[in-house]
DNA sequence: TAGTGGTCTAGACCACCTG
DNA sequence: AGGTGGTCTAGACCACTAC
């Protein structure tokens, strides 16, 4: 654990319980490093991360002052920036898939391009309903290179992330991600198990590993009556 | 101009110029500094830019690698981490406002809630069609309350962020947006120009100023034949 | 003008990865 | 074990805001 952690930690706490009450100013950096017995980089390090959660806005010349705070996370809100349909999200819920699909092909355009790869190097296509709880929430349709990693039903049926991680040192780092409405088609309608032409939520997401090779291209629909998305924004330059 | 935005341009042309290429490994920060003429940490400043920007890849141990890049942005997709629906996001583009209603009432319990005000605190309520280069693209239902600063309708046909920046200077620093589908309602489809129950993006916003008060709760709807939203997420470390 | 946050240095030591 | 990035210091100076 490092210093500058552990600091950020303990303001966090002190704003959290109103210590550094919400649109007043803190005490000034040189303050808190003798506070906190450290330089006033390492305390900067800290603020730095305070700032990202929104939780503080440093002005020259003004100060810090604690914003005041957002209202929480409805868990119904799921976070646009973290990797989507994975238990990440879900920390708590029950999430298991069944395959509708899986098989091997070679990629369209849009894949190729998606995935900078050749016409004539092969893919996985994955068509898979997800379940929270035993009900359907989300149809997901994934296109992954084959050369990646050998995948069988049985890993799709758990979580092809951990596979990925675990046993091939393959990690999201970066993603794209997509968003739009569309009516459900024929299909998507049976795979969720609602009404044809029902709007739909979107995600399209192409997954980018520490390298910074695209490694999947997805599809994930979203039912209208799930699943709603946040993404908070942070900015300690003005947006002018 | 700061000395590491200046290092920061230069080593992204670098990488865009495929001087650094793509899947190397660029040269050590001691290296980096020494070449710049500046001290590491400075460097390392340049090259968190770098990182955040999705370009590189640090891991301790190993080096900072050049990542492949991104497909660029093409122009038909919006950002999710940026002002929407002002000219900001649409540079070259015509934007004009058509007002459909605009008056001022009491807050409902939602607005409250979102806002942080009390029942009794009057808000504006404003109805404006958006349009690009002449054709409707978004119907926006605006809720402010009416403190922060006075409007009429010579401000709705240009820019309210402008005004607020400008004559009040309360600026948008961060902001919580949340995304799903919905099909039109009766009034939805008749602003936007499209056939009820068709499907809808809609993004709900809450703005917050400098000092992380609420001051605007807005809903953005969106045809589902335009505007594709993205947003692209950078991890330096892993989702592990 | 005083005081705040923002930048920058030169150097030290630690944590992690790869041979 | 050697080399890389990550953390941290003590101090200097600059840029901005408010009085």
């Amino acid at each position: 654990m490092y210093r500058y952690k552990e600091i950020y930690s303990d303001i966090k706490k002190d704003i959290l319980r109103n210590h550094y009450r919400a649109g007043t100013v803190m005490p000034t950096q040189d303050e808190l490093a003798k506070k906190y017995n450290v330089s006033r980089l390492t305390l900067r390090k800290s603020l730095e991360l305070l700032i990202d959660e929104g939780l503080i806005h440093t002005q020259q010349g003004s100060g810090t002052v604690v914003r005041a705070q957002l209202t929480n996370n409805s868990k119904e809100l799921l976070p646009l920036d973290l990797p989507i349909g994975t238990t990440y999200s879900h920390r708590d819920q029950d999430i298991t898939s069944k395959i509708l699909s899986f098989g091997a092909r070679l990629p369209n355009e849009i894949e190729q391009k998606s995935l900078k790869i050749k016409s004539n190097e092969p893919v996985y296509e994955i068509r898979r309903v997800r379940l929270k709880n035993g009900k359907v929430y989300s149809y997901e349709h994934t296109i992954m290179p084959t050369r990646i990693a050998p995948l069988d039903e049985k890993i799709l049926k758990g979580s092809i992330y951990g596979y990925l991680g675990g046993e091939r040192n393959i990690f999201m780092t970066d993603a794209r991600r997509v968003i739009y409405a569309e009516s459900a088609s024929e299909y998507s309608s049976k795979a969720l198990e609602i009404k044809k032409n029902a709007p739909l939520l979107v995600i399209e997401q192409i997954a980018y590993d520490q390298k910074g090779e695209a490694f999947e291209y997805s599809k994930a629909r979203f039912d209208e009556d799930h699943s709603k998305f946040v993404i908070d924004v942070h900015r300690n330059e003005f947006w002018k």
